[in-house]
Order: C-alpha cells, then sequence, then structure tokens
DNA sequence: CATTTATATGATATTTTGATAACAATACAG
DNA sequence: CTGTATTGTTATCAAAATATCATATAAATG
C-alpha cells in the first residue's frame, strides 16, 4: 500500500497544492489544518512523513512537533515563509528532519520527501531472497540451497548490505562505513577477506547472482 | 577524481580532527586558518564545500561567507560552537547550507557533508544512455547493443566522462584532468591508447553515434 | 606530391590491485 | 581464566590494468 503523508498548514489551497504534487507520486496524502487536528491524525492514521507549517494560528509548527514528539517520531518536514531563518532552525532544533522554504518548488518539495523517508526508512522485513538465497538480519541467519548456514555477524552483514541493494557497486572504504561504521580506521583489506569467507559458504549456490569484484572499485551483489 | 573540501578554522587541531574524517572519506582537504587565505583558496583550488568556523580573528565566518557569494556559489556549512543559536542562523541567513556544531561527531559531520553534496550535485543516475549503449558509473558495467561487456575502470570512466556530455571537444590534457585526475602528470598518448581500446569494444554497436577524433584538438562522443 | 605533424596500433614493461593463506589480536562463552 | 570463535592484519603471489614506446598510418599543408 502506499506511503500516507500529512499535510498540515491553515492556508487550504496551500493544502492541495501539496495535495497535488504528492499524489502524482502516488503518496496517499491526509489534511489537516492546524496543530491539535494533526497530532489527532498522526495517532489515528499513522503517516510515515509529517509536512508542517511553521506559522500557524492557535498552535504553531514549534509546538506541534514539541508534543508530537512526545508519543511519535514519525519523521517531519517544517514549511515555513522564506526569511523565516529563525523558525527553520528552531523547528530543525526540536526535532524536524528537513524543511522547505515557501513558494514550493515541486521538484524540491518531492525529492526532500523521498530523501526523508528513504532515510528514515525502517527495513520492514529485515530479510533479502534471492535464488538458493536467504539472509535475515534479525534473526541472523543465513540460508543457503535451503540449508542454515552458521556464519559470523560481520560477514552476515555485509552480505545483507550487498545483498540488500543488487548490482550496485561498493568501494571498499563504503563498506566500512556502512557496514563496520565511520568511526572504524581499518584496513580496507579486511572486506576482501570477509568477502572472500562469504564465497566460501555461497560457492555454487546459484547463477542467478554472484559477489562480484569490480576490479579497481570494490564489490557488487550482481543479479543476472 | 576526488572532491575537494576546503576547512576553515584558527584552531589547527580542529582543521586536523576534520582533515582526519573527511581522508578516510577520501575526500581531498584544504586548509585555511583564516577568512582571506580561504577566500584566496577557493579562487585558487575551487573546493566542492567549504566548512567554515564562525568564531575566527579578523574576519569571521559570516564576513568571510558575504565576501565569498560575491564571486562563488560553493556550498558552505558553518560550524559553530555549541549555543551559538544567533551565528548559526545569521549564517544560513547570509548563504550558508547548514551547519555543524561542535564538539563534532564523526558520523554528523561526514553526513551533513555528503547530504550537502548530494543536494547540490547535479548528475544524480549516474547512467548515460544512447542508440544500443548504456554506460552506468554506479554499477559500473557498460552494455553495448544490449551485452554487458567487462569493461576496466579507466576506459568505463573515460567513455562516462564523454559521453556525459556528448558532442563536446576535450583535449587529452583535458581529460587527463578530469578522469585521471588533476595531479596526474602521465604522457597524453596514454588517451589514445585507452580510445582505441574503447573503440574495439564499441565497434560496430550504432550509427547513431561514435568515438569520433577531432585532429589537432581531442575527442569527443558525436551524435549524429 | 612531398613533407610535416598528428594519430593509431601493437608489443612490452610497469604498476596497481586482488585473492589467499597464515598468523595475530580480540571478543566471547563457559 | 581459559579455550574457542570471530575478526583483523600482513605478506606473498598472481592477475589485471595501465603506461610507455616504437612504428605504422593517416591528415594537413604548401
Amino acid at each position: 500500500m502506499n506511503q500516507k503523508v500529512l499535510v498540515v498548514d491553515d492556508e487550504n489551497n496551500i493544502c492541495e497544492l501539496l495535495r497535488l504534487y504528492l499524489e502524482k507520486e502516488n503518496y496517499e496524502v491526509l489534511i489537516a489544518n492546524d496543530g491539535d487536528q494533526a497530532l489527532q491524525m498522526v495517532r489515528e492514521y499513522d503517516p510515515a512523513l509529517i509536512l508542517l507549517d511553521i506559522m500557524m494560528p492557535h498552535k504553531d509548527g514549534w509546538e506541534t512537533v514539541r508534543e508530537l514528539r512526545t508519543f511519535s517520531a514519525t519523521p517531519v518536514i517544517m514549511l515555513s515563509a522564506r526569511g523565516e531563518t529563525f523558525d527553520r532552525i528552531m523547528g530543525l532544533d526540536l526535532g524536524a528532519d528537513d524543511y522547505v522554504a515557501k513558494p514550493f518548488d515541486a521538484k524540491e518539495v518531492i525529492a526532500r520527501v523521498k530523501a526523508v523517508l528513504r532515510r528514515t526508512a525502517t527495513d520492514d522485513t529485515g530479510e533479502v531472497n534471492y535464488d538458493n538465497l536467504s539472509v535475515n538480519i534479525v534473526r541472523y541467519d543465513l540460508k543457503v540451497m535451503g540449508t542454515k548456514l552458521d556464519t559470523p555477524p560481520k560477514e552476515l552483514e555485509l552480505l545483507y548490505h550487498l545483498a540488500k541493494n543488487p548490482n550496485r557497486v561498493y568501494t571498499r572504504d563504503q563498506l566500512l562505513d556502512e557496514v563496520w561504521g565511520f568511526e572504524y580506521f581499518g584496513d580496507s583489506r579486511t572486506v576482501d577477506v570477509h568477502i572472500k569467507r562469504l564465497r566460501e559458504k555461497l560457492e555454487g549456490a546459484s547463477d542467478k547472482w554472484e559477489l562480484k569484484t569490480v576490479w579497481g572499485v570494490g564489490y557488487k551483489f550482481e543479479l543476472k
């Protein structure tokens, strides 16, 4: 099902403009005209994202985010009139994820919505499945040709990461950042060794995919 | 080629800390210790991003951004001591793109650097497509007439670069700078050889485009 | 058409990169 | 605290990519 986006603004034509943009991208759009209504709708519909105007009567955007954060981590993009610099910053300080300045540029709004959703995307299943392969990062197990294989955590995380984004090449440094973490300062050969150990486990499992070396660049999980 | 990041701070240990983080991510790091030096380095090296401290003697961060904006649109992330709220806001008003509060968290700095560079990046897809040709720099693969061809990195990068800007002529020196990298000092005949190898792979693929020699000048990817 | 200049090409040398094995360090469980 | 599993490091070798050079070919020039 499509993701729900809650738009909160006291000016209805702004809501409708955003609805237009968002529905074109296949989001399901909910609308609220003030902070209290917004909070109620969050409880009721649990949207994936909130677009929240700052300047509203009664309860403004800051106040709304502050209350929201007492019971929900739903990502918020603040909508601010041009020049409302102070508002923008305060909004971010108070727990918003991004901001867009009015007047809107359709492309920019959509880009930011997508970026925030991508960033906050919760990996639903924690599992990737391909021919003869199943990697589950929640249960920490690996099945190759139906057989469960004992796999050390780092190997599993590495495989999961690569398989989650098939065909995309990762440099060793990127993998160190994304699997080992930014603060890890080790040697990039480490990745080679883990790849090698994974390959031993995966050998001959399928001809539909492969842990492939991209010479001079890095590794990828290639689907054929 | 790696992107250049200019770090501007009067405290050298802060510069060095940032250098550490950034170099690990393969950015080329330039350092300036005051605003004037920074502006000069921007003119000389044209960095992709500037990390700019606000509190500096002589010319502070605000003043520096203001001057910078008279001749350059290079994105700027302001560095501010915790609690310098007013400073932060003024910085953004004056044309900065984001801010990071001291003390730094490696993860946060890198995330913001990448976010700003992504936001200001022009090429999103990493792919160019023409008749019977597809070059993808994210997957690092080359498809000619539907067939995937194994291609060494330099060849792929060269083709991508040329094909990304069709019909534009590049001299060998330009290609060496832009594909091999600024610090590369090799023989320009090297380009010829790579062009030759690419032509072997691309031979007879299409009559809609061509890797063309421009006599006495260089090469171009010509669309007909 | 001869001459000069630029480019293409093939062969070879050099450099870079990757796989692997052996070992060291570390984390972890009992 | 000890033994075991995991993770990380290093050295070596092999493979691939790249650079260089010599020579052939082609284009421009007068």
